[in-house]
Formats: structure tokens, sequence, C-alpha cells
DNA sequence: TAGATTGTTAATCGATTAACAATC
DNA sequence: TAGATTGTTAATCGATTAACAATC
């Protein structure tokens, strides 16, 4: 096994080795038992460079044959442990809304280890309702839910002004990262992780550019 | 009026003229009447060097003074028009499941000048179906739906399966850009605009980093 | 004026792409 | 072998940061 712990790799690596995982999934290619593919297919598959392809590989591990290319399975297999996928991952859903319970009731995401072990919502109305496969569960229950599954990751789906003070008891908690889906800025201590996804920034391409292209 | 017809914004920018956008707003600079702020200042908000704060303000037209600043509410016009918010963008919303609905009740893209007319859904049992201020309407309304009002942006949140179809349909009527939160990649003519909305992503530099922390 | 801030040029840094020897 | 492909170094490109004269 290469030891990728010491290696770090940033978001645009990341992005890529999920776009290759991506195509190489799509185009059903992991199911040709012993299957090839070379660094130049899949650049034609995701419109990235092929030298770029074959560094991303070297980072994580993968080494290739010359005339033949690289195994699938082992790329496949590479960019799971890379990325972590084959480790469960529990978290916390905290905001029952539209948005929280589309998250809490997504499968996909379990392909990428990620585990909900609970949703929650301040409001009393919605507790108690199922979700998917969860009972949305008071805030009381936060301290005790993360302890018992040992819950780093948190996914945030509350109205921006909320966003801080559930920041600030998740991090007492114990909360290492968040996935923050409020359209605010969260202030947090610099060793926790925060991803803030930022739907606003997809909206203002697209309007920019539809702009651009009405003139 | 400054002719920003002609000048092109890559995706950073864009992202970093949304970021200044945001800490002005959240800091309540904007009811500062005749009020200024510096580059500096919102590098130190942000977290962006103040020399690239001033090099995105001269492409968007803001023209700053020495010892003083820019003007915040001369910023805030700026960056809303160089990314389109003071215009309205008609759109539709296709797929009545909790993520296009979450979209389809949220009010705060409102601010970015979107506008949704209608929210779609393949499935029967759907239709009619009030969510939001709308109610769900048959595919089959979608081309006059389209002309009405003259919509160029789609919301594209059906399964990764349905999704190039119904992309295929959009584009016959009429379709110029599509915001896709499919986790798929979708085959689309060049002309068309996408951006892809891969949350999937996210995920996975979160669940990276904390594998990278707990080693 | 002195000094703070802009606007812009130059330097640095990092990411991407090209080139090509090594390999099978 | 000849030729296709990797692995890696070198070159290019663009984005970021530093420096600083101009300005008020």
């Amino acid at each position: 096994m290469v030891n990728i712990n010491t290696i770090s790799l940033n978001r645009s690596t990341l992005e890529r080795l999920l776009t290759y995982y991506h195509f190489i999934n799509h185009h059903h290619l992991q199911h040709s038992v012993g299957g090839t593919i070379s660094s130049a297919q899949i650049a034609e598959l995701s419109g990235i460079d092929d030298t770029q392809i074959r560094k991303d590989f070297a980072v994580i591990g993968v080494k290739g044959r010359s005339r033949v290319g690289f195994i699938v399975t082992e790329v496949v297999h590479a960019i799971c442990h890379a990325l972590g996928f084959d480790v469960t991952t529990p978290s916390v859903v905290i905001g029952a809304g539209r948005l929280g319970g589309a998250i809490a009731a997504y499968k996909g995401f379990v392909k990428q280890g990620l585990n909900i072990a609970a949703l929650f919502d301040i409001n009393p109305e919605k507790i108690g309702l199922i979700i998917g496969d969860h009972v949305v569960q008071p805030l009381e229950q936060l301290d005790i839910i993360i302890k018992q599954h040992a819950v780093r990751l948190a996914i945030l789906t509350v109205p921006a002004g909320a966003a801080q003070d559930i920041t600030d008891r998740l991090i007492k908690a114990g909360i290492k990262a968040i996935w923050n889906f409020s359209p605010t800025s969260l202030n947090i201590p610099r060793e926790i992780i925060v991803r803030n996804e930022r739907l606003a920034v997809g909206l203002a391409e697209l309007t920019y550019h539809l702009k651009q292209n009405s003139q």
C-alpha cells in the first residue's frame, strides 16, 4: 500500500480525481474485468489534459504500463482511497427544511462513504417527522448523538440568521468539519474545516453569461 | 455608463465579486449613505488581497479616490450590474423533488434577479401540488411557458437517468443556459451554457481533509 | 504639507501544457 | 522490431502578490 498520508491534494486535484471517477463509472469501464484505459482515453472523455491525468495518478500511487495504460480497477480503488470513499463518515444534518431533507434523503453520497446519523431541526412542529429514513430530532439530542456516533461532520442547511449560533454549538459538541449550505460566512476557529457551498456563485455565472450572449 | 459588454469575467473573478458583495451587505455597509470603504478594509473582511480587489473594481468600472477609498453604493451597483443582478432572469425548474422544491421556494436568489416562471415534474402525482408560490406543471406545458415568459435559463434537479432526455427537450424548446444539479455530465451543443453543480466535490473535499486530520 | 490610498507595472508563484526519453 | 504509452523534465501561461509612483 502506497502511503498517501503525507501528500496533500488541493481542491483542483480533488475535483479532477472526482471527474475521472465519474467518467470511468459513467462509461461502465469498471465492469470490464482486468480492463485498461489510457490517459489519452480519459482525456477524451473528461476534457482534462492527458499529462495532468498521468501526474494525478502518480500522486495517488497508481502506476501505468507502457503501451497498455492503467488498470481501471486500480484507478477506481486508488481514487476512492485517496478521497476517503472507502471509510464511512458519520454525519449530522442540521435543518430539516427542503434542502436538508433533500440531502438526508439522497442516496448518492453513500457511495462516497457518507452516513447520516441524524437529522435535526429547531422547529418543534418538525420534530418526529420522517424524512427519508430519518426521524427529525430536536437540537437537544445533538450532543448525545454526536458522541454516540463519533460524528465529526455536520451538514448545515439552516437559514443564514441561525447559522452562526448552530455552528458555535456544533463546535462545542465536537464537530470538526462543516458543510455549509447557509448563504453566510461562518466565524470559526482555524482548526475546523469548512466548505461553503455558495450556490449563488453558480447562478451569477449563468446570468452573467446569458447577459453577455444577448448583447 | 461604463461599457462592460466587451470585457470578460472568468469564474474566479465572478466568485470574488460575489464575495465582496456578500461582505459589504453582511456588514450593512451599504446603509451608510455616502459611506466609503478602502480596498484594505474589504481585504480584511474577505481575506482577498487588496491589489486584487482594486484590479477587480477597475475591471467593472468602479473608480476610487486617493486617501478615501471607494463609495460603497457605487461598488454595490457596479457589482450588481456586472453580474446581471439588475436584470430579471426568467427561469424554469425541472424536477419538483426536494431539491427542486427547495430552489423554487427559496427567496434568496430573487436578489440576483432570478424569477421562476414555473416548476415542472414528470410524475403525474406531483402535478398540481403547490410548492412555494408555484403549482407543479406537467412537462407538456414546457414549450408554451418557455415561449410565454421568454425563458432562457433552466434549473435541472431531476435524477441522473432522466437528465439527458430532459436536456434535449429543453434545448429544443429554446433554453440557452442550464444550471445542472443532476449528478451527471450532460451532452450539449457548444452554444448552450451549462454550470454543473457537483455537490459531490464539496463532500469529497471534507471527507478527504477529515481523513488527513485524523492520521 | 504629510501621509494614506489608489492605480498600475513588475516580480513571483503555481498551474498547465509541451516535449521527449524510457519502457514494454 | 516498431510504435504506443508512460513518467518526468522543461517551457509556457496565467493568476497572484509585491512594489511604488501618482494622487488627493
